[in-house]
DNA sequence: ATTGTTCACTTGTAGGACAACCATACTTAT
DNA sequence: ATAAGTATGGTTGTCCTACAAGTGAACAAT
């Protein structure tokens, strides 16, 4: 109700617009590993922008380790392997080659964490994850919730490991996923498409219920890669229907 | 040989502790997601610094999507669920409770992406994994390059899964290990352990030069559980030795 | 040839000024 | 009295200047 800024397109600002643009030049390999880029003053005269703004956009390639600055001499581009933080470009998202990457990735997390849940899991985390469940079938079945409500069982069962890093990873992933299908498959849902969705999120519950880890890890397998599918993330489009 | 600074503790200059504090009053739960930050110069007389600085490190929290500013308005909390990047803590890793979970991820990641590779590789990804390996049992045996080649194996195995995602964890987690780890077994290595390691490596490589993928995940998967064992982030540690 | 000094350049920080924008309270016209 | 329009103070966004701190290279003196 509130954030349609950051709905849309969230007026970018400057140094988001300079710092999108150095890190296009550095992982495109316009600036190599080791070298030097250009003094703020002279970064400032070339996009027309004053300092401050400069510094702000190297300020954050410096927080995920993309470069480093030493005063006195200058800022240089790292080697990519030793960055300090992940982020995508949500740019690369839409093209259904790099998605079709992405829900791998994801079919190879989640897997395993629905097989630890299933062992780890108390009674909390598993009514939380049927709260979830719950939404996901109940009213909010054709609304907007129902993403939210999907996502979040997700999430309740990555965090049912009680491993915060794979929490951590498969929220990230489930937001990528989000932010980029969103409008796609879910605002004009066809009635099959959710009715075997729902269905496949039971299956999975009723395997940590049941605490059976090898089910759990069969279902959500089962699942993601069908939900690739569905999101046309898959290379299997053999006809395209069904 | 050069960044002395960034192997010690890089001189870490205002906006970065600023952007520190306020990401643990954030994850601290003392400002709520909703809630909105002190002005920009609020901040900057409670820290004693300009409003450049405030600005330098607010930019860095926007990046990773942990507040989101609207001019005009304020700086609000986001929800910790919707984080645009990925960026651990390296205090929390002095934990080993926190690395064993680590190492968990890791374990789950590699396993998997060590399968994939071995369906997957082409023979110039090989080479380069096998050049790892040589660099890892040669001459650089028992030099500081020795860890580089051990990582490099590993990030190599998974460039070779074709999936540039897996890739990037990988490395990100690779990275993060290796910043914690390093000095604290490898310099000063005992030469049993440093013989199984390569050990590990050699039949991890004959099951991907054999295209075997079940035996290069159950090769994998073995090596990593010894790794963290032999860095201390182990809950099997009944007795210490072997 | 070595040492010491200066100098130009770079990043780091401070502070002031104004534009753009927003929410609220207030004023005015109806 | 109500509604529309209008000040107003506060907040973020950007620009500017100035100086401190650090570095490397050219240069001068010994």
């Amino acid at each position: 109700m509130r954030q349609i800024s950051a709905e849309i397109g969230a007026v970018e600002h400057l140094p988001s617009k300079v710092a999108k643009f150095l890190t296009r030049e550095i992982t495109s390999g316009q600036l190599q590993p080791g070298e030097r880029l250009p003094s703020e003053n002279k970064l400032a005269d070339r996009f027309g922008v004053s300092r401050n703004v400069i510094r702000e956009a190297v300020s954050q390639l410096r927080a995920d380790g993309i470069i480093q600055a030493r005063q006195g001499v200058g800022a240089f581009v790292m080697a990519p392997e030793q960055r300090l933080a992940i982020r995508f470009n949500s740019e690369d998202l839409k093209n259904s080659a790099n998605m079709e990457q992405l829900f791998e990735l994801r079919t190879i997390l989640e897997t395993d964490a629905a097989g630890l849940a299933a062992t780890r899991r108390d009674e909390e985390s598993l009514i939380k994850i049927k709260r979830a469940l719950d939404r996901m079938g109940g009213e909010e079945r054709w609304e907007d919730g129902s993403i939210d409500a999907d996502l979040t069982f997700h999430r309740e069962i990555a965090k049912a490991t009680g491993n915060e890093y794979i929490y951590t990873f498969v929220c990230f992933i489930c937001e990528q996923i989000r932010r980029t299908i969103h409008i796609a498959r879910y605002t004009n849902p066809l009635h099959e498409l959710i009715t075997i969705n729902v269905a496949e999120h039971v299956e999975i519950y009723d395997a940590l219920a049941a605490g059976d880890a090898s089910k759990a890890r069969e279902k959500m397998r089962v699942h993601i890669i069908g939900a690739a599918d569905r999101a046309g993330a898959s290379n299997n489009q053999k006809t395209g229907e069904q």
